[in-house]
DNA sequence: TAATCTGATATTATCTATAATTTTTCGTGC
DNA sequence: GCACGAAAAATTATAGATAATATCAGATTA
Protein backbone atom coordinates (compact mmCIF):
# COMPACT_ATOMS: atom_id res chain seq x y z
CA UNK A 1 0.00 0.00 0.00
CA UNK A 2 3.17 2.53 0.32
CA UNK A 3 4.54 1.54 -2.76
CA UNK A 4 3.42 3.69 -5.41
CA UNK A 5 6.15 2.85 -8.25
CA UNK A 6 7.40 -0.62 -8.40
CA UNK A 7 9.82 -0.29 -10.96
CA UNK A 8 13.25 0.92 -10.02
CA UNK A 9 15.82 -1.37 -8.15
CA UNK A 10 15.32 1.48 -5.21
CA UNK A 11 11.97 0.78 -4.43
CA UNK A 12 11.96 -3.07 -5.06
CA UNK A 13 14.93 -3.02 -2.13
CA UNK A 14 12.72 -0.82 -0.07
CA UNK A 15 9.92 -3.44 -0.13
CA UNK A 16 11.72 -6.64 0.60
CA UNK A 17 13.56 -4.85 3.03
CA UNK A 18 10.05 -3.54 4.69
CA UNK A 19 9.42 -7.05 4.74
CA UNK A 20 12.26 -8.71 6.66
CA UNK A 21 11.61 -5.59 9.11
CA UNK A 22 7.87 -6.66 9.86
CA UNK A 23 8.43 -10.16 10.18
CA UNK A 24 11.42 -9.94 12.49
CA UNK A 25 13.99 -11.22 10.37
CA UNK A 26 16.02 -8.03 10.67
CA UNK A 27 16.12 -7.44 14.20
CA UNK A 28 15.32 -4.09 15.76
CA UNK A 29 18.27 -1.85 16.38
CA UNK A 30 20.76 -4.23 14.44
CA UNK A 31 22.82 -2.08 11.35
CA UNK A 32 21.81 -1.87 8.13
CA UNK A 33 24.96 -2.00 6.03
CA UNK A 34 24.48 -0.11 2.94
CA UNK A 35 27.54 -1.80 0.65
CA UNK A 36 26.41 -5.63 1.91
CA UNK A 37 22.81 -4.66 1.37
CA UNK A 38 23.73 -3.46 -2.20
CA UNK A 39 26.14 -6.64 -2.66
CA UNK A 40 23.54 -8.94 -1.95
CA UNK A 41 21.29 -7.38 -4.84
CA UNK A 42 23.87 -7.04 -7.03
CA UNK A 43 23.45 -2.86 -7.53
CA UNK A 44 25.57 -0.20 -6.14
CA UNK A 45 25.23 1.62 -3.08
CA UNK A 46 23.35 4.40 -4.24
CA UNK A 47 19.65 3.28 -4.94
CA UNK A 48 19.85 1.19 -1.31
CA UNK A 49 20.68 4.37 0.31
CA UNK A 50 16.97 5.74 -1.11
CA UNK A 51 15.48 2.83 -0.27
CA UNK A 52 16.80 3.50 3.12
CA UNK A 53 15.13 7.04 2.86
CA UNK A 54 11.68 5.08 2.48
CA UNK A 55 12.27 3.22 5.49
CA UNK A 56 12.78 5.92 7.51
CA UNK A 57 9.84 7.77 6.71
CA UNK A 58 7.91 4.65 7.16
CA UNK A 59 9.15 4.39 10.56
CA UNK A 60 10.72 1.06 10.49
CA UNK A 61 14.56 2.45 10.24
CA UNK A 62 16.26 5.42 12.06
CA UNK A 63 19.27 6.80 10.69
CA UNK A 64 22.00 9.40 12.29
CA UNK A 65 23.86 11.21 10.29
CA UNK A 66 27.18 9.87 9.16
CA UNK A 67 26.48 6.79 11.25
CA UNK A 68 24.53 4.51 9.41
CA UNK A 69 20.77 2.83 9.39
CA UNK A 70 19.59 0.57 12.17
CA UNK A 71 16.07 -1.35 12.28
CA UNK A 72 13.84 0.85 14.67
CA UNK A 73 13.17 -0.11 17.88
CA UNK A 74 9.97 -0.18 19.77
CA UNK A 75 8.51 -0.67 23.08
CA UNK A 76 5.30 -1.18 24.53
CA UNK A 77 4.80 2.89 24.39
CA UNK A 78 5.15 2.60 20.83
CA UNK A 79 2.20 -0.29 20.61
CA UNK A 80 -0.07 1.43 22.23
CA UNK A 81 0.39 4.88 20.58
CA UNK A 82 -0.02 2.80 16.87
CA UNK A 83 -2.85 1.38 18.45
CA UNK A 84 -4.56 4.28 19.60
CA UNK A 85 -3.36 6.03 15.96
CA UNK A 86 -5.06 3.00 14.22
CA UNK A 87 -8.48 3.29 16.00
CA UNK A 88 -8.59 7.13 15.34
CA UNK A 89 -8.02 7.05 11.25
CA UNK A 90 -9.40 3.61 10.63
CA UNK A 91 -12.87 4.89 12.48
CA UNK A 92 -12.70 7.98 10.10
CA UNK A 93 -12.14 5.65 7.12
CA UNK A 94 -14.96 3.64 7.90
CA UNK A 95 -17.03 5.97 8.43
CA UNK A 96 -16.20 7.30 5.01
CA UNK A 97 -16.36 3.43 3.23
CA UNK A 98 -19.81 2.19 4.68
CA UNK A 99 -21.76 4.09 2.19
CA UNK A 100 -20.01 2.53 -0.67
CA UNK A 101 -20.20 -0.87 0.75
CA UNK A 102 -21.57 -4.05 -1.04
CA UNK A 103 -22.75 -6.83 0.20
CA UNK A 104 -20.39 -8.61 -2.21
CA UNK A 105 -17.30 -6.72 -0.53
CA UNK A 106 -18.41 -8.00 2.99
CA UNK A 107 -19.10 -10.80 1.45
CA UNK A 108 -15.47 -11.16 0.83
CA UNK A 109 -14.47 -9.37 4.21
CA UNK A 110 -16.61 -12.60 6.01
CA UNK A 111 -14.01 -14.97 3.96
CA UNK A 112 -11.48 -13.16 4.95
CA UNK A 113 -12.22 -13.56 8.75
CA UNK A 114 -12.99 -17.25 7.88
CA UNK A 115 -9.57 -17.61 6.77
CA UNK A 116 -8.32 -15.66 9.88
CA UNK A 117 -9.78 -18.06 12.16
CA UNK A 118 -8.29 -21.17 10.30
CA UNK A 119 -4.64 -19.47 10.38
CA UNK A 120 -2.06 -22.12 11.46
CA UNK A 121 0.58 -19.82 11.63
CA UNK A 122 0.83 -15.89 12.26
CA UNK A 123 1.41 -14.75 8.86
CA UNK A 124 -1.45 -16.26 7.08
CA UNK A 125 -3.45 -14.48 10.28
CA UNK A 126 -1.74 -11.21 9.49
CA UNK A 127 -2.57 -11.34 6.04
CA UNK A 128 -6.01 -12.42 6.51
CA UNK A 129 -6.42 -9.71 9.46
CA UNK A 130 -4.99 -7.34 6.85
CA UNK A 131 -7.24 -8.02 3.85
CA UNK A 132 -10.28 -7.73 6.21
CA UNK A 133 -9.36 -4.54 7.34
CA UNK A 134 -8.53 -3.32 3.78
CA UNK A 135 -11.78 -4.59 2.14
CA UNK A 136 -14.03 -3.15 4.63
CA UNK A 137 -11.85 0.54 4.74
CA UNK A 138 -10.65 0.92 0.74
CA UNK A 139 -13.85 2.63 -0.81
CA UNK A 140 -13.59 5.32 1.74
CA UNK A 141 -11.64 6.61 -1.12
CA UNK A 142 -9.61 8.33 0.26
CA UNK A 143 -5.28 7.79 -0.59
CA UNK A 144 -3.83 9.52 1.85
CA UNK A 145 -5.64 8.33 4.80
CA UNK A 146 -5.23 4.46 3.48
CA UNK A 147 -1.86 5.25 3.01
CA UNK A 148 -1.40 6.19 6.67
CA UNK A 149 -3.43 3.05 7.91
CA UNK A 150 -1.11 0.96 5.87
CA UNK A 151 2.21 2.48 7.51
CA UNK A 152 0.47 1.99 10.87
CA UNK A 153 -0.53 -1.56 9.80
CA UNK A 154 2.98 -2.59 9.06
CA UNK A 155 4.26 -1.56 12.30
CA UNK A 156 1.58 -3.51 14.13
CA UNK A 157 2.34 -7.01 12.10
CA UNK A 158 5.75 -6.13 13.21
CA UNK A 159 4.75 -5.93 17.11
CA UNK A 160 2.86 -9.24 16.27
CA UNK A 161 5.69 -11.16 14.60
CA UNK A 162 8.31 -9.94 17.60
CA UNK A 163 5.82 -11.50 19.83
CA UNK A 164 4.22 -14.69 18.72
CA UNK A 165 7.38 -15.63 16.38
CA UNK A 166 6.56 -19.33 16.44
CA UNK A 167 3.81 -20.17 18.23
CA UNK A 168 0.49 -19.12 17.23
CA UNK A 169 -2.93 -20.79 18.78
CA UNK A 170 -6.22 -20.45 16.80
CA UNK A 171 -8.59 -17.66 17.75
CA UNK A 172 -11.85 -16.80 16.61
CA UNK A 173 -11.93 -13.34 15.75
CA UNK A 174 -15.38 -12.20 17.10
CA UNK A 175 -14.83 -8.63 16.69
CA UNK A 176 -14.45 -9.14 12.75
CA UNK A 177 -18.43 -10.64 12.65
CA UNK A 178 -19.76 -8.58 15.00
CA UNK A 179 -18.44 -5.70 12.50
CA UNK A 180 -19.97 -7.31 9.81
CA UNK A 181 -23.18 -7.32 11.07
CA UNK A 182 -23.64 -4.20 12.15
CA UNK A 183 -22.23 -3.26 8.45
CA UNK A 184 -25.09 -5.14 6.96
CA UNK A 185 -27.60 -3.81 8.91
CA UNK A 186 -26.57 0.06 8.09
CA UNK A 187 -25.55 0.16 11.54
CA UNK A 188 -22.32 2.18 10.82
CA UNK A 189 -21.91 4.09 14.58
CA UNK A 190 -22.19 0.62 16.13
CA UNK A 191 -19.52 -0.84 13.49
CA UNK A 192 -17.14 1.81 13.98
CA UNK A 193 -17.55 1.68 17.79
CA UNK A 194 -16.62 -2.01 17.75
CA UNK A 195 -13.74 -1.24 15.18
CA UNK A 196 -12.34 1.67 17.27
CA UNK A 197 -12.25 -1.07 20.39
CA UNK A 198 -11.12 -3.46 18.46
CA UNK A 199 -7.62 -2.01 17.29
CA UNK A 200 -6.71 -1.06 20.53
CA UNK A 201 -6.71 -4.34 22.23
CA UNK A 202 -3.50 -5.14 23.23
CA UNK A 203 -2.59 -8.61 23.73
CA UNK A 204 -0.13 -9.73 25.87
CA UNK A 205 1.95 -13.41 26.37
CA UNK A 206 4.47 -14.84 28.56
CA UNK A 207 7.38 -15.03 26.07
CA UNK A 208 10.32 -17.35 27.44
CA UNK A 209 13.65 -15.52 26.85
CA UNK A 210 16.90 -17.21 25.77
CA UNK A 211 18.13 -16.93 29.06
CA UNK A 212 15.05 -18.94 29.99
CA UNK A 213 13.03 -15.99 31.92
CA UNK A 214 9.95 -14.92 31.06
CA UNK A 215 9.32 -11.39 30.34
CA UNK A 216 5.56 -10.19 28.70
CA UNK A 217 4.98 -9.76 24.63
CA UNK A 218 2.78 -6.73 24.07
CA UNK A 219 0.84 -6.73 20.49
CA UNK A 220 -1.94 -5.13 18.71
CA UNK A 221 -3.75 -8.40 17.85
CA UNK A 222 -6.74 -6.86 15.87
CA UNK B 1 9.14 18.56 12.75
CA UNK B 2 10.02 16.06 10.08
CA UNK B 3 13.36 16.23 9.85
CA UNK B 4 15.47 13.88 12.36
CA UNK B 5 18.53 15.14 10.82
CA UNK B 6 19.98 17.86 9.45
CA UNK B 7 23.30 17.27 8.80
CA UNK B 8 23.37 15.82 5.35
CA UNK B 9 22.95 17.44 2.25
CA UNK B 10 20.49 15.82 0.99
CA UNK B 11 18.15 16.45 4.32
CA UNK B 12 19.34 20.56 3.94
CA UNK B 13 18.02 20.23 0.42
CA UNK B 14 14.58 18.13 0.91
CA UNK B 15 13.77 20.91 3.56
CA UNK B 16 14.39 23.63 0.99
CA UNK B 17 12.50 22.16 -1.55
CA UNK B 18 9.28 21.21 0.83
CA UNK B 19 9.50 24.91 2.19
CA UNK B 20 9.11 25.86 -1.82
CA UNK B 21 6.75 23.73 -2.34
CA UNK B 22 4.22 25.26 0.92
CA UNK B 23 4.44 28.07 0.07
CA UNK B 24 3.93 27.85 -3.33
CA UNK B 25 7.04 28.73 -4.76
CA UNK B 26 7.16 25.83 -6.87
CA UNK B 27 3.68 25.04 -8.18
CA UNK B 28 1.44 22.13 -8.46
CA UNK B 29 2.50 19.87 -10.95
CA UNK B 30 5.72 21.41 -11.92
CA UNK B 31 8.42 19.19 -12.52
CA UNK B 32 11.43 18.43 -10.31
CA UNK B 33 14.32 18.71 -12.50
CA UNK B 34 17.23 16.76 -10.35
CA UNK B 35 20.13 18.09 -12.14
CA UNK B 36 18.76 21.61 -12.20
CA UNK B 37 18.60 21.08 -8.36
CA UNK B 38 21.89 19.81 -8.21
CA UNK B 39 23.53 22.27 -9.86
CA UNK B 40 21.74 25.17 -7.58
CA UNK B 41 22.90 23.53 -4.57
CA UNK B 42 26.68 23.01 -6.10
CA UNK B 43 25.90 18.97 -5.50
CA UNK B 44 25.35 15.86 -7.65
CA UNK B 45 22.03 14.47 -8.25
CA UNK B 46 22.31 11.73 -5.77
CA UNK B 47 21.62 13.48 -2.97
CA UNK B 48 18.77 15.60 -4.35
CA UNK B 49 17.04 12.00 -5.04
CA UNK B 50 17.11 11.06 -1.81
CA UNK B 51 15.62 14.41 -1.03
CA UNK B 52 13.08 13.51 -3.44
CA UNK B 53 12.23 10.36 -1.65
CA UNK B 54 11.56 12.52 1.31
CA UNK B 55 9.37 14.54 -0.17
CA UNK B 56 7.44 12.02 -1.88
CA UNK B 57 7.20 10.48 1.65
CA UNK B 58 5.66 13.62 3.11
CA UNK B 59 2.78 13.98 0.37
CA UNK B 60 4.44 17.21 -0.71
CA UNK B 61 5.85 15.31 -4.57
CA UNK B 62 4.97 12.55 -6.85
CA UNK B 63 6.96 10.21 -8.54
CA UNK B 64 6.67 8.29 -11.91
CA UNK B 65 9.45 6.01 -12.40
CA UNK B 66 11.83 7.07 -14.97
CA UNK B 67 9.59 10.26 -15.95
CA UNK B 68 10.68 12.39 -12.76
CA UNK B 69 9.14 13.71 -9.76
CA UNK B 70 6.33 16.72 -9.79
CA UNK B 71 5.13 19.11 -7.23
CA UNK B 72 2.02 17.02 -6.03
CA UNK B 73 -1.32 18.45 -6.55
CA UNK B 74 -4.36 18.82 -5.25
CA UNK B 75 -8.10 19.80 -4.88
CA UNK B 76 -10.41 20.34 -2.68
CA UNK B 77 -11.15 16.80 -1.98
CA UNK B 78 -7.79 16.31 -0.80
CA UNK B 79 -8.21 19.54 1.07
CA UNK B 80 -11.60 17.70 3.17
CA UNK B 81 -9.46 14.57 3.47
CA UNK B 82 -6.47 16.10 5.26
CA UNK B 83 -8.77 18.69 7.55
CA UNK B 84 -10.52 15.47 8.63
CA UNK B 85 -7.17 13.60 9.32
CA UNK B 86 -6.21 16.46 11.09
CA UNK B 87 -9.20 16.30 13.52
CA UNK B 88 -9.04 13.01 14.36
CA UNK B 89 -5.22 12.84 15.34
CA UNK B 90 -4.95 15.98 16.75
CA UNK B 91 -8.20 15.15 18.98
CA UNK B 92 -6.07 12.15 19.92
CA UNK B 93 -2.88 14.32 20.71
CA UNK B 94 -4.57 16.59 22.77
CA UNK B 95 -6.39 14.08 24.94
CA UNK B 96 -3.15 12.58 25.59
CA UNK B 97 -1.13 16.50 25.83
CA UNK B 98 -3.74 18.02 28.11
CA UNK B 99 -2.97 16.36 31.84
CA UNK B 100 0.82 17.60 31.12
CA UNK B 101 -0.50 21.30 29.89
CA UNK B 102 1.48 23.79 32.57
CA UNK B 103 -0.16 27.49 32.82
CA UNK B 104 3.17 28.13 31.17
CA UNK B 105 2.79 26.23 27.92
CA UNK B 106 -0.98 28.00 27.92
CA UNK B 107 -0.16 31.19 28.28
CA UNK B 108 2.73 31.23 25.58
CA UNK B 109 -0.23 29.25 23.32
CA UNK B 110 -1.96 32.42 23.90
CA UNK B 111 0.87 34.78 22.90
CA UNK B 112 0.80 32.79 19.63
CA UNK B 113 -2.89 33.37 19.24
CA UNK B 114 -2.37 36.90 19.74
CA UNK B 115 0.74 36.89 17.09
CA UNK B 116 -1.53 35.41 14.72
CA UNK B 117 -4.39 37.93 15.25
CA UNK B 118 -1.41 40.90 14.49
CA UNK B 119 0.00 39.02 11.64
CA UNK B 120 -0.47 41.08 8.45
CA UNK B 121 0.30 38.47 6.27
CA UNK B 122 -0.29 34.76 5.79
CA UNK B 123 3.48 33.69 6.44
CA UNK B 124 3.24 35.10 9.89
CA UNK B 125 -0.29 33.94 10.34
CA UNK B 126 0.47 30.35 9.52
CA UNK B 127 3.58 30.84 11.46
CA UNK B 128 1.63 31.85 14.67
CA UNK B 129 -1.05 28.83 14.28
CA UNK B 130 1.36 26.34 13.92
CA UNK B 131 2.84 27.14 16.78
CA UNK B 132 -0.12 27.33 18.95
CA UNK B 133 -1.04 23.95 17.78
CA UNK B 134 2.07 22.71 18.38
CA UNK B 135 2.52 24.02 21.86
CA UNK B 136 -0.99 22.61 23.04
CA UNK B 137 -0.30 18.91 21.26
CA UNK B 138 3.37 18.54 22.31
CA UNK B 139 3.17 17.58 25.54
CA UNK B 140 1.16 14.77 24.69
CA UNK B 141 4.84 12.62 24.10
CA UNK B 142 3.33 10.36 21.39
CA UNK B 143 6.61 11.28 18.30
CA UNK B 144 5.28 9.28 15.39
CA UNK B 145 1.81 10.95 16.01
CA UNK B 146 3.30 14.25 16.10
CA UNK B 147 5.30 13.63 13.00
CA UNK B 148 2.24 12.54 10.99
CA UNK B 149 0.26 15.58 12.16
CA UNK B 150 3.11 17.04 11.06
CA UNK B 151 2.95 16.53 7.60
CA UNK B 152 -0.66 17.17 7.68
CA UNK B 153 -0.01 20.75 8.90
CA UNK B 154 2.54 21.29 5.92
CA UNK B 155 -0.12 20.11 3.80
CA UNK B 156 -2.41 22.41 5.32
CA UNK B 157 -0.27 25.65 5.03
CA UNK B 158 0.42 24.62 1.25
CA UNK B 159 -3.40 24.84 0.69
CA UNK B 160 -3.21 27.89 2.69
CA UNK B 161 -0.36 29.73 0.96
CA UNK B 162 -2.01 28.76 -2.49
CA UNK B 163 -5.68 30.43 -1.88
CA UNK B 164 -4.19 33.67 0.20
CA UNK B 165 -1.03 34.50 -1.31
CA UNK B 166 -1.16 37.77 -1.48
CA UNK B 167 -5.07 39.24 0.14
CA UNK B 168 -5.07 38.48 3.77
CA UNK B 169 -7.17 40.21 6.14
CA UNK B 170 -6.30 40.10 9.53
CA UNK B 171 -9.04 37.97 11.75
CA UNK B 172 -9.75 37.23 15.09
CA UNK B 173 -8.90 33.50 16.24
CA UNK B 174 -12.19 33.01 18.51
CA UNK B 175 -11.80 29.21 18.38
CA UNK B 176 -7.85 29.50 19.62
CA UNK B 177 -9.40 31.43 22.65
CA UNK B 178 -12.33 29.57 23.55
CA UNK B 179 -9.76 25.99 23.49
CA UNK B 180 -7.49 27.81 25.75
CA UNK B 181 -10.25 28.92 28.10
CA UNK B 182 -11.46 25.12 28.26
CA UNK B 183 -8.25 23.54 28.99
CA UNK B 184 -7.50 26.61 31.86
CA UNK B 185 -10.96 24.33 33.36
CA UNK B 186 -9.51 21.33 32.79
CA UNK B 187 -12.69 20.93 30.49
CA UNK B 188 -10.95 18.63 28.03
CA UNK B 189 -13.90 17.20 26.44
CA UNK B 190 -14.63 20.62 25.31
CA UNK B 191 -11.31 21.73 24.29
CA UNK B 192 -11.51 18.92 22.15
CA UNK B 193 -14.77 19.31 20.78
CA UNK B 194 -13.69 22.55 19.83
CA UNK B 195 -10.59 21.55 18.29
CA UNK B 196 -12.33 19.06 16.07
CA UNK B 197 -14.67 21.38 14.58
CA UNK B 198 -11.46 24.50 14.16
CA UNK B 199 -9.39 22.58 12.02
CA UNK B 200 -12.32 21.28 9.63
CA UNK B 201 -13.36 24.48 8.95
CA UNK B 202 -12.68 25.37 5.63
CA UNK B 203 -12.78 28.66 4.15
CA UNK B 204 -13.31 29.62 0.61
CA UNK B 205 -12.89 32.53 -1.10
CA UNK B 206 -13.56 34.11 -4.57
CA UNK B 207 -10.29 34.34 -5.91
CA UNK B 208 -9.88 36.25 -9.79
CA UNK B 209 -8.16 34.10 -12.35
CA UNK B 210 -5.48 35.48 -14.65
CA UNK B 211 -8.05 35.38 -17.34
CA UNK B 212 -9.73 37.48 -15.21
CA UNK B 213 -12.58 34.63 -14.68
CA UNK B 214 -13.17 33.88 -10.77
CA UNK B 215 -13.09 30.84 -9.21
CA UNK B 216 -13.31 29.71 -5.65
CA UNK B 217 -9.89 28.70 -3.48
CA UNK B 218 -10.41 26.46 -0.52
CA UNK B 219 -8.31 26.01 2.10
CA UNK B 220 -8.14 24.79 5.79
CA UNK B 221 -7.73 27.75 7.86
CA UNK B 222 -7.02 26.30 11.21
C1' DT C 1 46.42 -3.65 38.53
C1' DA C 2 42.65 -1.30 36.58
C1' DA C 3 41.03 2.37 34.08
C1' DT C 4 41.47 5.90 30.87
C1' DC C 5 43.55 8.32 27.21
C1' DT C 6 45.93 8.46 22.59
C1' DG C 7 46.81 7.51 18.03
C1' DA C 8 47.07 4.39 14.01
C1' DT C 9 44.12 1.37 11.20
C1' DA C 10 40.03 -0.14 9.21
C1' DT C 11 35.37 0.33 8.25
C1' DT C 12 31.54 2.92 6.79
C1' DA C 13 28.73 6.66 5.10
C1' DT C 14 28.52 10.33 1.95
C1' DC C 15 29.23 12.61 -2.19
C1' DT C 16 31.24 13.36 -7.13
C1' DA C 17 32.02 11.99 -11.65
C1' DT C 18 30.63 9.29 -15.37
C1' DA C 19 28.14 5.91 -18.16
C1' DA C 20 23.95 3.69 -19.88
C1' DT C 21 18.72 3.75 -20.71
C1' DT C 22 14.72 5.88 -21.29
C1' DT C 23 11.74 9.60 -22.38
C1' DT C 24 10.81 13.79 -24.61
C1' DT C 25 11.39 17.03 -28.28
C1' DC C 26 11.50 18.54 -32.73
C1' DG C 27 12.05 18.47 -37.51
C1' DT C 28 11.19 16.07 -41.83
C1' DG C 29 8.58 13.50 -45.04
C1' DC C 30 4.20 11.70 -46.51
C1' DG D 1 -2.39 17.23 -40.27
C1' DC D 2 -0.09 12.94 -38.80
C1' DA D 3 3.56 9.55 -38.43
C1' DC D 4 8.20 8.46 -38.20
C1' DG D 5 12.92 8.97 -36.64
C1' DA D 6 16.97 11.19 -35.14
C1' DA D 7 18.77 14.39 -31.62
C1' DA D 8 18.51 16.24 -27.03
C1' DA D 9 17.47 15.98 -22.33
C1' DA D 10 16.45 13.70 -18.24
C1' DT D 11 16.35 9.71 -15.13
C1' DT D 12 18.65 5.85 -13.27
C1' DA D 13 22.51 3.32 -12.06
C1' DT D 14 27.85 2.33 -11.49
C1' DA D 15 32.37 3.14 -9.96
C1' DG D 16 35.52 5.67 -7.49
C1' DA D 17 37.09 9.45 -4.17
C1' DT D 18 36.63 11.73 0.31
C1' DA D 19 35.57 12.42 4.96
C1' DA D 20 33.70 10.91 9.12
C1' DT D 21 33.31 7.29 12.60
C1' DA D 22 34.39 2.99 14.98
C1' DT D 23 37.99 -0.28 16.55
C1' DC D 24 41.83 -1.60 19.03
C1' DA D 25 46.57 -1.88 20.60
C1' DG D 26 49.69 0.46 23.41
C1' DA D 27 50.93 4.15 26.63
C1' DT D 28 49.88 6.81 30.71
C1' DT D 29 47.98 7.73 35.12
C1' DA D 30 45.56 6.88 39.57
Amino acid sequence: MTSPNEDTIASRISRILADRIVTGSLEPGSKLRQDHIAEEFGTSHVPVREAFRRLEAQGLAVSEPRRGVRVASFDLKEVREVAQMRAALEVLALRHAAPHLTSAILDRAEEATVAGDNSRDVRSWEEANRLFHTLILAPCNMPRLLTSIGDLHAASARFLFASWRSEWEVRTDHDHRAILTFLRQGNIENAAAVLERHVQWIGQKPVRNASGATREAFAIVG
